[in-house]
This record gives C-alpha cells, sequence and structure tokens, in this order.
DNA sequence: ACCTGAACACCGTTCAAGT
DNA sequence: ACCTGAACACCGTTCAAGT
C-alpha cells in the first residue's frame, strides 16, 4: 500500500507486506504467473526473505487464493438483497455479484480456480469454495420451501447454478460472450435460462 | 509416439514431433507448464532447435490450443447422436461428451482457455471457440424450430449453455462437484435444471 | 536449410553467515 | 528471531558457428 522509506525491513511484519505486494502484483499484471523473486524486489527484502514465512510459493499462492474465497463469500454476502423482491432478483443480483468479482479480479479469480491438482496451488477448495456454494443452497432452499423454486434434488440445483455462473465468469475473464462490445446482454439471458429452469412453473 | 532410434534428427520433421511431444507431456503431466526444454529433449534435439520451428514458447502453446479444440469439436460431433430421441437425449449426450473431454484432456483442456488475455496462449479464442459454439446454436435451433425449446433469443441460451458447460467442466477438473467419490450425479442435475430452462413447458 | 553450443538474463530454493 | 549473499540447478531466448 504505502511506499516503505528506503531504510530496509528492520523487524516489520514481512508475511503481511509479502501477501500484500503479491495481492497488488495481481491486480496489475493479467496472470497470476508473477515471480517471487519480484514480489521480494517490491517489497524491499532480499529474494530468500519470503522463505522465511512460506515454505515455497506454492504456499503464499494457496493463502491468496484463500483470501480470495474470502473476499468473494463477502462481496456475494454483500450483495444478496436483505429483502429480495423475487427469487429472480434475489439470484441475478449475487450472479452478477460473482462474475463481477471475477473481472474485476480476474487474476485472483483464475489463480482461486487454478488450485488442487495440476496447478500449483495446493489447497483443497473443498473448504473456502463451499463457503460459497452454501450462499447458493441457501437461496434455493428458502426457494424451495416457499414453493418459487422447484422441488428438484438441492444439491443439482446448486451445482446447476454453480457450474453456469463459474462459467460465465471463466468465459468473461477471457473476454467471451461477456465483453465490452457485446456488453451483459449474454449474462442476464444466461440467468434468465438458469432462473427458467430452477423456478416452479406453477408460480 | 514411437521411440526415434538413437541418431540424432538428421532431417526428420521436427515441428510435428514437437507438437507430439508436447501433446504427451500434456497428457502425462496435470498442469500445462511444461518446459520447452524438456520437450526439445524428449525429442532428442537441443533445446535452441524449437526455435527454427516456433516464434516462442507462446506460439507453441497457441497451436496446441488450436489443435485441442479441434479435437473438442470432433468429440462433439461424434457424440451427437444421429437420430436423437429427444432434445434431453441430444443435448445430455453432447454435453458428457464436452465434460468427458474435459476430465479426459484436463491439462488441455486448461491450457485451451487460459488463451487471451492475461497468460501466454495469445491466440484470439473467438475463432475456434465459436465453432464449439456453433454445435450448441445448431441443436437449439433445430429445437426451437420444432418447437421443443422456448422460443427465447438463441443466443442467450446458447451462452447459459456453453456457460454451464464449461462451468461443470472445470469443476470436474478441479476435483469439485463432479469426483470419484459423488458420481457425475450433479453433472446430470445440473443438465436436467439446464433443460428445463432450455425446454418448451408446452410439450 | 536445419541444428548445436555457449551465452545472457532470469527463476525457485537452500544454506551458511550476518545483525 | 529475522534477514542477506552466494550458490545450485534450472528456465526462455538469442546467436554465432557448425553440417
Amino acid at each position: 500500500m504505502q511506499d516503505a522509506p528506503s531504510r530496509p525491513y528492520h523487524h516489520g511484519d514481512l508475511r503481511r507486506a509479502v501477501i500484500e505486494t503479491a495481492l497488488d502484483m495481481l491486480r496489475d499484471e493479467k496472470g497470476w504467473q508473477f515471480t517471487l523473486r519480484e514480489v521480494a524486489r517490491r517489497a524491499g527484502v532480499s529474494h530468500a526473505a519470503p522463505y522465511k514465512h512460506f515454505p515455497d510459493k506454492a504456499a503464499l499462492l494457496a493463502e491468496l487464493a484463500m483470501i480470495g474465497f474470502d473476499r468473494l463469500r463477502e462481496s456475494l454476502s454483500a450483495a444478496k438483497p436483505t429483502a429480495p423482491k423475487s427469487l429472480r432478483d434475489e439470484l441475478t443480483k449475487v450472479a452478477r455479484a460473482y462474475v463481477a468479482f471475477g473481472t474485476d479480479n480476474p487474476a485472483l479469480y483464475r489463480l482461486m480456480y487454478s488450485a488442487e491438482e495440476g496447478q500449483a496451488v495446493g489447497i483443497h477448495l473443498d473448504e473456502r469454495a463451499l463457503a460459497v456454494f452454501d450462499v447458493l443452497l441457501e437461496i434455493l432452499r428458502r426457494g424451495q420451501d416457499a414453493g418459487s423454486i422447484r422441488k428438484r434434488p438441492i444439491e443439482g440445483q446448486a451445482a446447476a447454478g454453480w457450474g453456469l455462473i463459474h462459467g460465465m465468469t471463466m468465459l468473461a475473464i477471457d473476454g467471451l460472450l461477456v465483453s465490452e462490445k457485446v456488453g451483459s446482454a449474454p449474462l442476464d439471458a444466461a440467468l434468465s435460462t438458469l432462473v427458467e429452469g430452477l423456478g416452479n412453473p406453477a408460480t
């Protein structure tokens, strides 16, 4: 955040500084392929210093991903209307907030889902990601109770919702479907389809 | 494919060999972060040789991504039933083939969608990816004509379909939702929701 | 025309040594 | 307790030189 005066880190909170610097770089760069040495450079420490706080780069990436999921959950909670006019209203607002989080933080979002198998990050997504999943589950459960949502296995409905929203977010980050030229019409149309698939036709 | 005899590449088709070797490595490894030097090593040439056929690593990645989209389109065409029993049948089979392609080729699939902004690959997804998109459009168009699909803007419906299937595929690759323990039930349930959202309730 | 070897400017990671 | 500097084994990329 603030420009550190040129005196070297005597004893400051390097752990936090490394995380903040990395988050800044995630904001600037488009990919999450930043280098640990560059983080150390910007933080004003030697390239070996971060190893006193993180066992390796993957551990830092995992920490960043966790922070990302926390922020995403906060964004979704903030976007959820306290007195929703309708199921459609509620789902649409949450879904838009989700996609907006992704397009606002493309590198961080990509990092969050590059975790687990195959990529650098080694966190188990299950824990944090399911917290996001739970936001969906809660809405759907309430909708089923109120009768505005079809009585179907709720996990499947939530899977459809998460899958669709995650997919739209990824495509939007890639500049596909949702872009400046196209606008958010495809997203809204996709949400309509989802809501029609979830919604109870009897109402 | 075949073990090259130990004599060095006199004049063989190194370009193809590099691509084949890279595809092999994509099959073995889980991420697409293979190194160009390792490709050269396995192909039995010096680490500088590939530069005679590709300007840089990104160019090779772009080529691989294009091959991936071609193969995906072939998989989808092959999976599309010639005489579908119903819209649901057709959509389900294509969608399952799509997800299966992703889980069978996780590294390649990730690479395909790591393109464009932010990541290493520099291809414009629009061209090839839209060929996949077109498979969906064709099914939906036919469904709307036959009356089995709601008359809604077809781009929005295709966006919903692509987004959901892409999202489910990504989550499946990450071991979320669709995994060995859980099975493909969430995928099928999500497809049901999609089909209910797309399908004409009048039929 | 196609490939090699050495070289350059980087990485991630380790470790003895400094304060 | 926390950080540095040098070192190791790698990268991607370039380029003169080889066949």
